[in-house]
DNA sequence: GTCTCGATCGAA
DNA sequence: TCGATCGAGACA
Protein backbone atom coordinates (compact mmCIF):
# COMPACT_ATOMS: atom_id res chain seq x y z
CA UNK A 1 0.00 0.00 0.00
CA UNK A 2 1.45 3.08 -0.94
CA UNK A 3 1.06 6.40 1.18
CA UNK A 4 -1.29 9.00 0.65
CA UNK A 5 0.56 11.69 2.12
CA UNK A 6 1.33 15.30 0.44
CA UNK A 7 -1.78 15.16 -1.87
CA UNK A 8 -4.38 16.98 0.91
CA UNK A 9 -6.55 14.02 0.98
CA UNK A 10 -7.07 12.14 3.90
CA UNK A 11 -6.20 8.25 3.61
CA UNK A 12 -9.84 7.14 4.73
CA UNK A 13 -7.97 3.84 5.91
CA UNK A 14 -11.15 3.04 7.72
CA UNK A 15 -12.88 2.93 4.31
CA UNK A 16 -10.12 0.97 2.50
CA UNK A 17 -10.48 -2.21 4.13
CA UNK A 18 -13.35 -5.35 4.81
CA UNK A 19 -14.84 -7.80 2.89
CA UNK A 20 -15.47 -7.14 -0.60
CA UNK A 21 -19.38 -6.59 -1.71
CA UNK A 22 -20.93 -10.33 -2.49
CA UNK A 23 -22.29 -10.85 -5.81
CA UNK A 24 -25.90 -10.13 -4.60
CA UNK A 25 -24.70 -6.78 -4.81
CA UNK A 26 -24.39 -6.62 -8.12
CA UNK A 27 -27.22 -9.08 -9.34
CA UNK A 28 -29.89 -6.52 -9.44
CA UNK A 29 -31.16 -3.74 -11.91
CA UNK A 30 -28.38 -1.58 -12.64
CA UNK A 31 -30.77 1.33 -11.94
CA UNK A 32 -30.51 0.50 -8.31
CA UNK A 33 -27.15 -0.79 -8.07
CA UNK A 34 -26.18 2.26 -9.87
CA UNK A 35 -26.93 4.80 -7.11
CA UNK A 36 -25.67 2.05 -4.51
CA UNK A 37 -22.04 2.43 -5.97
CA UNK A 38 -21.99 5.66 -4.77
CA UNK A 39 -19.05 5.77 -1.85
CA UNK A 40 -18.15 2.55 -2.32
CA UNK A 41 -13.91 2.15 -3.05
CA UNK A 42 -12.46 0.41 -5.36
CA UNK A 43 -9.32 -1.05 -5.26
CA UNK A 44 -7.00 -2.35 -7.53
CA UNK A 45 -3.15 -3.89 -7.32
CA UNK A 46 -2.29 -5.17 -3.29
CA UNK A 47 0.84 -7.12 -2.08
CA UNK A 48 0.61 -9.70 -5.00
CA UNK A 49 0.15 -7.06 -8.31
CA UNK A 50 1.91 -4.37 -7.11
CA UNK A 51 0.68 -0.72 -5.87
CA UNK A 52 -2.61 -0.62 -5.03
CA UNK A 53 -4.90 2.28 -5.68
CA UNK A 54 -8.38 2.81 -4.26
CA UNK A 55 -11.21 5.38 -5.63
CA UNK A 56 -13.86 6.04 -4.12
CA UNK A 57 -16.93 6.35 -6.95
CA UNK A 58 -18.70 9.77 -7.26
CA UNK A 59 -20.41 9.35 -10.42
CA UNK A 60 -21.55 6.18 -12.46
CA UNK A 61 -23.86 5.72 -15.26
CA UNK A 62 -26.36 2.71 -15.96
CA UNK A 63 -26.33 0.64 -19.22
CA UNK A 64 -29.11 -1.67 -19.75
CA UNK A 65 -28.65 -3.98 -22.41
CA UNK A 66 -31.73 -5.00 -25.30
CA UNK A 67 -34.34 -2.25 -24.38
CA UNK A 68 -31.49 0.32 -24.03
CA UNK A 69 -29.98 1.83 -27.58
CA UNK A 70 -27.26 3.34 -25.65
CA UNK A 71 -25.56 0.04 -24.72
CA UNK A 72 -22.91 -2.12 -26.23
CA UNK A 73 -24.61 -4.92 -25.29
CA UNK A 74 -28.18 -3.78 -27.28
CA UNK A 75 -27.34 -5.47 -30.35
CA UNK A 76 -26.57 -8.14 -29.02
CA UNK A 77 -23.90 -10.78 -27.87
CA UNK A 78 -20.57 -10.03 -29.84
CA UNK A 79 -16.48 -11.10 -28.29
CA UNK A 80 -16.40 -7.53 -27.46
CA UNK A 81 -19.90 -7.75 -24.81
CA UNK A 82 -20.07 -11.47 -24.18
CA UNK A 83 -18.55 -10.67 -20.46
CA UNK A 84 -21.54 -8.57 -20.11
CA UNK A 85 -23.63 -11.70 -21.05
CA UNK A 86 -21.87 -13.84 -18.02
CA UNK A 87 -22.63 -13.25 -14.35
CA UNK A 88 -22.85 -9.71 -12.24
CA UNK A 89 -19.91 -8.94 -10.67
CA UNK A 90 -17.49 -9.03 -13.04
CA UNK A 91 -15.71 -6.02 -15.23
CA UNK A 92 -16.28 -5.59 -18.78
CA UNK A 93 -13.61 -3.52 -20.23
CA UNK A 94 -13.66 -1.96 -23.76
CA UNK A 95 -11.19 0.52 -25.82
CA UNK A 96 -12.60 3.89 -26.99
CA UNK A 97 -10.99 6.51 -29.73
CA UNK A 98 -8.51 4.72 -30.09
CA UNK A 99 -6.96 5.38 -27.09
CA UNK A 100 -8.81 4.87 -24.13
CA UNK A 101 -9.97 2.00 -21.54
CA UNK A 102 -13.09 2.58 -20.06
CA UNK A 103 -14.58 0.21 -17.06
CA UNK A 104 -18.07 -1.17 -16.09
CA UNK A 105 -19.12 -3.58 -13.29
CA UNK A 106 -21.60 -5.78 -15.09
CA UNK A 107 -24.90 -6.35 -13.26
CA UNK A 108 -28.35 -8.19 -13.68
CA UNK A 109 -28.65 -11.35 -14.07
CA UNK A 110 -26.97 -13.98 -16.73
CA UNK A 111 -27.73 -13.19 -20.39
CA UNK A 112 -29.58 -9.69 -19.19
CA UNK A 113 -26.19 -7.87 -20.24
CA UNK A 114 -26.86 -4.73 -18.09
CA UNK A 115 -23.66 -2.60 -16.39
CA UNK A 116 -22.75 0.49 -14.84
CA UNK A 117 -19.88 2.55 -16.09
CA UNK A 118 -17.92 3.66 -13.59
CA UNK A 119 -17.29 7.71 -14.74
CA UNK A 120 -15.35 9.44 -11.53
CA UNK A 121 -13.82 8.94 -8.16
CA UNK A 122 -11.50 10.27 -5.18
CA UNK A 123 -8.42 8.46 -5.24
CA UNK A 124 -8.09 7.62 -1.37
CA UNK A 125 -5.37 5.66 -1.31
CA UNK A 126 -1.93 5.19 -4.05
CA UNK A 127 -2.39 8.77 -4.96
CA UNK A 128 1.61 8.88 -5.81
CA UNK A 129 1.23 5.63 -8.20
CA UNK A 130 -2.14 7.18 -9.39
CA UNK A 131 -0.99 10.98 -10.17
CA UNK A 132 2.55 8.94 -12.30
CA UNK A 133 0.00 7.05 -13.95
CA UNK A 134 -2.04 10.27 -15.48
CA UNK A 135 1.03 11.78 -15.45
CA UNK A 136 2.31 9.88 -18.45
CA UNK A 137 -0.72 10.90 -20.48
CA UNK A 138 -0.24 14.17 -20.81
CA UNK A 139 2.31 17.31 -20.00
CA UNK A 140 0.21 19.20 -17.67
CA UNK A 141 -0.21 18.11 -13.92
CA UNK A 142 -3.15 17.20 -13.06
CA UNK A 143 -4.64 18.39 -9.05
CA UNK A 144 -4.81 15.50 -6.65
CA UNK A 145 -8.83 15.64 -6.56
CA UNK A 146 -9.07 15.31 -10.54
CA UNK A 147 -6.93 12.55 -10.74
CA UNK A 148 -9.90 9.98 -11.50
CA UNK A 149 -12.20 12.52 -12.80
CA UNK A 150 -13.91 11.01 -16.37
CA UNK A 151 -13.98 7.15 -17.00
CA UNK A 152 -10.87 7.17 -19.15
CA UNK A 153 -9.10 8.74 -16.29
CA UNK A 154 -10.32 6.72 -13.66
CA UNK A 155 -9.31 3.70 -15.38
CA UNK A 156 -6.26 5.01 -16.11
CA UNK A 157 -5.48 5.45 -12.38
CA UNK A 158 -6.65 1.94 -11.50
CA UNK A 159 -3.93 0.54 -14.00
CA UNK A 160 -7.03 -1.52 -15.74
CA UNK A 161 -6.96 -2.31 -19.45
CA UNK A 162 -7.63 -5.30 -21.48
CA UNK A 163 -6.26 -7.40 -18.90
CA UNK A 164 -9.16 -6.83 -16.37
CA UNK A 165 -11.61 -7.26 -18.96
CA UNK A 166 -13.98 -10.27 -16.97
CA UNK A 167 -11.98 -9.68 -13.84
CA UNK A 168 -14.25 -11.46 -11.10
CA UNK A 169 -14.58 -8.70 -8.37
CA UNK A 170 -16.34 -10.97 -6.33
CA UNK A 171 -13.49 -13.85 -6.34
CA UNK A 172 -11.52 -13.96 -3.27
CA UNK A 173 -7.73 -13.57 -5.19
CA UNK A 174 -9.51 -11.00 -7.46
CA UNK A 175 -6.58 -8.15 -7.82
CA UNK A 176 -9.55 -5.91 -8.02
CA UNK A 177 -11.94 -5.67 -5.23
CA UNK A 178 -15.02 -3.34 -4.88
CA UNK A 179 -15.49 -2.53 -0.63
CA UNK A 180 -18.07 -1.44 0.84
CA UNK A 181 -16.87 2.47 1.87
CA UNK A 182 -19.40 4.71 2.85
CA UNK A 183 -22.08 5.10 0.67
CA UNK A 184 -23.18 8.32 -0.33
CA UNK A 185 -26.65 9.41 0.91
CA UNK A 186 -27.01 12.82 -1.45
CA UNK A 187 -27.27 11.76 -4.60
CA UNK A 188 -28.59 13.24 -8.03
CA UNK A 189 -29.33 11.74 -11.37
CA UNK A 190 -29.64 13.18 -14.99
CA UNK A 191 -28.97 12.47 -18.96
CA UNK A 192 -25.87 10.40 -19.55
CA UNK A 193 -22.71 12.20 -20.99
CA UNK A 194 -21.70 11.39 -24.31
CA UNK A 195 -24.55 9.06 -25.31
CA UNK A 196 -26.29 9.79 -28.40
CA UNK A 197 -29.18 7.24 -28.14
CA UNK A 198 -31.42 7.45 -25.56
CA UNK A 199 -30.06 10.26 -24.47
CA UNK A 200 -32.60 10.76 -22.75
CA UNK A 201 -32.61 8.72 -19.79
CA UNK A 202 -31.84 9.99 -16.65
CA UNK A 203 -29.28 7.28 -15.63
CA UNK A 204 -26.22 9.18 -14.82
CA UNK A 205 -26.04 9.33 -10.82
CA UNK A 206 -23.46 11.21 -8.72
CA UNK A 207 -22.68 12.68 -5.31
CA UNK A 208 -24.13 15.62 -4.74
CA UNK A 209 -21.70 18.67 -4.95
CA UNK A 210 -18.95 16.13 -5.47
CA UNK A 211 -15.60 18.46 -7.60
CA UNK A 212 -14.53 14.76 -9.04
CA UNK A 213 -18.15 14.83 -10.91
CA UNK A 214 -17.46 14.75 -14.72
CA UNK A 215 -19.11 18.23 -16.86
CA UNK A 216 -22.16 17.16 -18.76
CA UNK A 217 -21.44 17.20 -22.64
CA UNK A 218 -24.43 15.67 -25.00
CA UNK A 219 -23.86 13.41 -27.68
CA UNK A 220 -22.13 14.33 -30.50
CA UNK A 221 -24.43 13.30 -33.06
CA UNK A 222 -27.69 15.73 -32.86
CA UNK A 223 -29.49 13.08 -35.20
CA UNK A 224 -29.39 9.41 -35.19
CA UNK A 225 -28.91 8.96 -38.79
CA UNK A 226 -28.26 11.87 -41.13
CA UNK A 227 -31.23 12.27 -43.66
CA UNK A 228 -30.99 10.18 -47.19
CA UNK A 229 -27.98 11.74 -49.79
CA UNK A 230 -26.68 13.94 -46.79
CA UNK A 231 -23.46 12.37 -45.16
CA UNK A 232 -23.20 14.18 -42.42
CA UNK A 233 -24.35 17.15 -40.36
CA UNK A 234 -22.41 20.79 -40.71
CA UNK A 235 -20.71 21.42 -37.57
CA UNK A 236 -23.05 24.48 -37.43
CA UNK A 237 -26.19 23.06 -38.13
CA UNK A 238 -26.45 21.23 -34.65
CA UNK A 239 -29.69 21.12 -32.56
CA UNK A 240 -28.77 24.17 -30.09
CA UNK A 241 -28.26 22.54 -26.56
CA UNK A 242 -30.41 23.39 -23.80
CA UNK A 243 -28.48 25.17 -20.73
CA UNK A 244 -27.01 22.69 -18.70
CA UNK A 245 -26.12 25.66 -16.03
CA UNK A 246 -22.18 23.82 -14.31
CA UNK A 247 -22.46 20.80 -16.42
CA UNK A 248 -24.34 18.76 -13.26
CA UNK A 249 -28.15 18.46 -14.21
CA UNK A 250 -31.18 18.29 -12.13
CA UNK A 251 -32.46 15.07 -11.16
C1' DG B 1 -12.99 -6.20 -47.73
C1' DT B 2 -14.13 -1.16 -46.75
C1' DC B 3 -16.07 2.46 -44.17
C1' DT B 4 -17.89 5.02 -40.31
C1' DC B 5 -18.08 6.30 -35.79
C1' DG B 6 -17.30 6.19 -30.89
C1' DA B 7 -20.07 5.51 -23.05
C1' DT B 8 -12.88 10.52 -24.22
C1' DC B 9 -9.25 13.53 -23.19
C1' DG B 10 -6.14 17.24 -23.56
C1' DA B 11 -3.97 20.93 -26.08
C1' DA B 12 -4.79 25.00 -28.85
C1' DT C 1 -13.02 23.90 -30.59
C1' DC C 2 -10.71 20.31 -32.55
C1' DG C 3 -7.40 16.52 -33.36
C1' DA C 4 -5.58 12.05 -31.91
C1' DT C 5 -6.02 7.13 -33.20
C1' DC C 6 -7.81 2.31 -33.88
C1' DG C 7 -11.08 -1.40 -33.02
C1' DA C 8 -15.87 -2.85 -33.35
C1' DG C 9 -19.55 -3.36 -35.98
C1' DA C 10 -22.32 -2.39 -40.18
C1' DC C 11 -22.62 -3.07 -44.78
C1' DA C 12 -21.27 -4.65 -49.56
Amino acid sequence: MTPVARTGEPPDAGEVAGPALPRSFFARDPLDVAPDLLGRVLVAGGPDAGAAVAVRLTEVEAYRGADDPASHAFRGRTRRTAVMFGPAGHLYLYFVYGMHWCVNVVTGWDGEASAVLLRAGRVVAGADVAAARRAARRRTAVTAGALARGPAALTTVLGLDAGADGADLCAADSAVRLLPGVPATAVRSGPRVGVSAAADRPWRFWVDGDPTVTAYRAGTRAQRRPPAGVTRAAPGLREPLDAVGDGRMEG
